[in-house]
DNA sequence: GTTTTTGCAAAGTATTTGCAAATGG
DNA sequence: CCATTTGCAAATACTTTGCAAAAAC
């Protein structure tokens, strides 16, 4: 894989990153995609979302209960995780560049990036029921 | 699951992530217990992990590149992970508290944890080699 | 024409789960 | 005894990959 050459397919996987603002898995990019370009493939969802967040155009973000998610937002920001829905929200950036300082001294290593995750209760969630600490679904 | 019994099979899972200071998947846990443990079975450990997890006395870290990784440390430190060989480092936590009250500001739902991810070059990569920018091992 | 990308299906990982037997209280 | 936990194996979920055909340049 050395030149890159244009494909539709990884245009509209961008664009579709691009014009939402939820956290979507691959499969969820698939589905959207099939209903405009019903022949593109799971596999090549995969291929250029990985190859989007190598370029550094999406971000990647891991999950511990399910399926990656995918960013288009790549400006400094932070993320909030629900427990009880599993959502993941997006918050303002705190201070990136003076944590990233911070972190640097005295580590003998190359400090170049951070994310920062935040846990809870979602708005909506903590709306609806307080109460409801049922593990784990699969949103946002 | 109702009352929590006494398991064996679980105290030297507990014991096995006391123990060590690295970031082990599911199954580097489950290589070293079937030495002391011969008839101890994956699910198991995968089932304890995760219950120990939910407990709060250890902390399932997800992965992007492989399997999710456990910490026996559940005090407030943040996680440097290496881009050339994925390794998980420990760091010192820096102000979490100050970041939890920042995030809350103006947010509606409930935020009670977070975790700070530094990324970049680890020591013993930068030191052997700078420029091998070779993807993602699976380790430490 | 050569190289990259795609669709498809198959393969590979990681993780969870059903169930009968074993263990704990 | 009754409830929980285990081992085992099978099932599931997610992601990657081989390959021949299609698209890009």
């Amino acid at each position: 894989m050395a030149e890159l050459k244009y494909s539709r397919q990884r245009n509209i996987i961008r664009e579709n990153l691009a014009s939402r603002r939820d956290h979507p898995t691959a499969d969820m990019v698939y589905s959207d995609l099939r209903k405009i370009s019903p022949r593109i493939s799971l596999g090549t969802v995969y291929r250029n979302l990985n190859l989007l967040a190598e370029l550094g155009e999406i971000r990647k973000i891991p999950s511990t209960n399910g399926a990656d998610r995918f960013d288009g937002n790549t400006a400094p920001h932070n993320h909030f995780l629900c427990r009880t829905c599993g959502t993941i929200l997006d918050l303002a950036p705190v201070q990136n560049e003076q944590l990233l300082s911070f972190a640097r001294n005295g580590f003998e290593g190359v400090i170049d990036d951070c994310s920062i995750s935040f846990f809870g209760i979602c708005p909506s969630c903590s709306a609806s029921d307080p109460s409801d600490h049922s593990r784990l679904a699969h949103e946002a």
